[in-house]
DNA sequence: TTGAAAGCGCTAACAA
DNA sequence: TTGTTAGCGCTTTCAA
């Protein structure tokens, strides 16, 4: 059994609010304080925080909701979060929404459970369920997501706009490609469908015409990659380049080009967005925009544990910036 | 404010003590049962597990502590666990222990704090401090090692001796290779020590001659690797196969011959243990054995949780098997 | 500066 | 089957 301030009172010959006072900043006289934490040292005392949380209604635990734990991109978050969280004291706990466990129902349940004092969410898309609870929610919470026109939240998000549009006008512009494809992510994913948008102002801004049938959707997965890929490679009037969403359908398009021996950049460029490990080995090089992940991760969880704090500011959106990688995919 | 048991206890007019009982198991009429699991949906009541865990002196979080996140390895392995824990109705916390927290530290912290009623521990290798924690230690704990004779706990490992006997076997009769250089990981990691076991034991009972300036050491990073392949095609006698004891190393390895335009495997081969995902992408692929991470997970969690519910078998050892990857990289 | 005592939400004896 | 009550380890008034 672990010791308790009970145990370090009567040994200080000391009441146990005595004690308390001592781990807390409460007024105490230097003597009685270090008294008590030498005895405590002895005795190799650690706060029951279990118990410290429970009475004062709050945790120094988070809760990290993720859709789905799968990919580097989700460890770098993580590690992100966690190194933020430990700075300041703080535990995270990870949670990931399973196909029997929905988003709304993690944020709930956690929610009520007095576990965690605050969440980082992690939402594709938004629903109105997911709404509704978080307006009725009564712990902080920060929200990771594409969009960040999504209600009065803190939200972080990669700068998904900016990426698509620089990564756009520098195929166009730098590159001088006019016959653009576009692999989407999942058009009910925030990211998936800002990207577009940002793919598509481009283009329009630049007077660059882009067909139909170059509009392609894919899942983010490196097997939509790849099945997108050889629909395009059976179009007649084919696309000089294809933007990919994100880095692992780009992926899948250029594992598709190698089996068949069709030559990148040379027969058709591919560039995507994430920057993820494998975009460096590949062969070509994947030109993309690099997406800092675990920004995104320190950043939420910074805004999150202030506002546990009460430094209640009004809520901020913040848009974590990305960068060019230049490699010889296109 | 969440609702809670005395709110449902005035509104369903029993005592608290049987709202308690219509939660848990308790002897309970049906009828009053049924009244209660009513109201309670109407309030949306969830039960507060701070409260629950704190009476019972338990957790429903079991924490998991590694030594660094970084790596796609990492993200499996969270996964297998959350997973699992997630089934039985587990929380997990993930914590890992940065320069300015020891395992040890972590550890001992977790364990007064109540925060937790178990603990998964990813040691890379053994201190007798850390020993000497965890022998006084009183929450369950499972370990998850290279080795698993460390005393007498729950240990999951990666079968590296098997792994790295298969693939050294596998480079010697059935590739025919005599002249075996092998890159270790830091030997004082366990499974860098138990591979290179693995790997001089095959090539002793194969009857096949290492030199000494054939068996190197890096850390497991690509960058290592990249060294230490170059330190080997300094060497005026040149093996014909490098056994990388994993793959970021072999990857390491890959890179440096391609910038340097030497053709794996005609002038070298490469092997490597893990099957990342990279493994399958670079040209050449690479020849690996297959580590199941997320089934190290699974299994840690499984068994912790196990002896977390007092289901106290005698302390178990197991190792997760391997699987050779056949690619192009010899 | 200290102590006494209440109470956080819940479980678990014990009693009815 | 149900209610009463004590108590988990801690913080926090209020009083001394």
């Amino acid at each position: 059994m672990a010791a308790t301030i009970k145990e370090i009172a009567i040994r200080a010959k000391v009441s146990i609010a005595t004690v308390s006072r001592a781990f807390n900043d409460g007024k105490i006289k230097p003597e009685t304080k270090k008294k008590i934490l030498e005895i405590a040292g002895e005795l190799n005392y650690n706060p029951n925080l279990l118990a410290r949380n429970f009475v004062k209604k709050q945790s120094n635990v988070i809760g990290l909701i993720l859709p789905d734990i799968t990919d580097e991109f989700f460890s770098e978050l993580i590690r992100g979060v966690d190194e933020t969280t430990f700075k300041y004291g703080y535990y995270t706990m990870v949670i990931s929404s399973h196909k029997n466990r929905s988003l709304v129902e993690s944020v709930s349940q956690l929610n009520s459970s007095g576990l965690v004092g605050g969440i980082i969410l992690l939402v594709p898309h938004f629903s109105d369920e997911l709404k509704n609870m978080l307006d009725s929610n009564k712990i902080p919470f920060v929200i990771i997501s594409g969009e960040s026109n999504i209600g009065n939240y803190n939200v972080v998000s990669i700068d998904n706009y900016h990426a698509a549009y620089t990564l756009t006008k520098y195929l166009i512009k730098k590159k001088g490609y006019t016959r653009i494809a576009h692999i989407s992510g999942p058009l009910d994913n925030f990211d998936a469908v800002i990207r577009k948008k940002g793919f598509l102002d481009a283009c329009r801004d630049l007077k660059i015409k882009i067909k139909n049938e170059w509009l392609l959707e894919g899942d983010f997965s490196r097997k939509s990659g790849e099945q997108n890929f050889k629909n395009i490679w059976k179009l007649t009037d084919k696309p000089e380049v294809i933007f990919a969403s994100n880095d692992m359908m780009a992926i899948g398009c250029i594992t598709i080009a190698d089996e068949r021996g069709i030559r990148i950049p040379a027969e058709i460029a591919v560039v995507g967005v994430d920057d993820v490990f494998v975009s460096g080995i590949i062969k070509p090089g994947l030109t993309t925009m690099k997406v800092f992940i675990d920004k995104v991760g320190r950043t939420a969880s910074k805004i999150l544990i202030e506002s546990m704090q009460g430094k209640k500011k009004k809520k901020q959106k913040i848009k974590i910036r990305t960068e060019l990688i230049e490699r010889l995919s296109c």
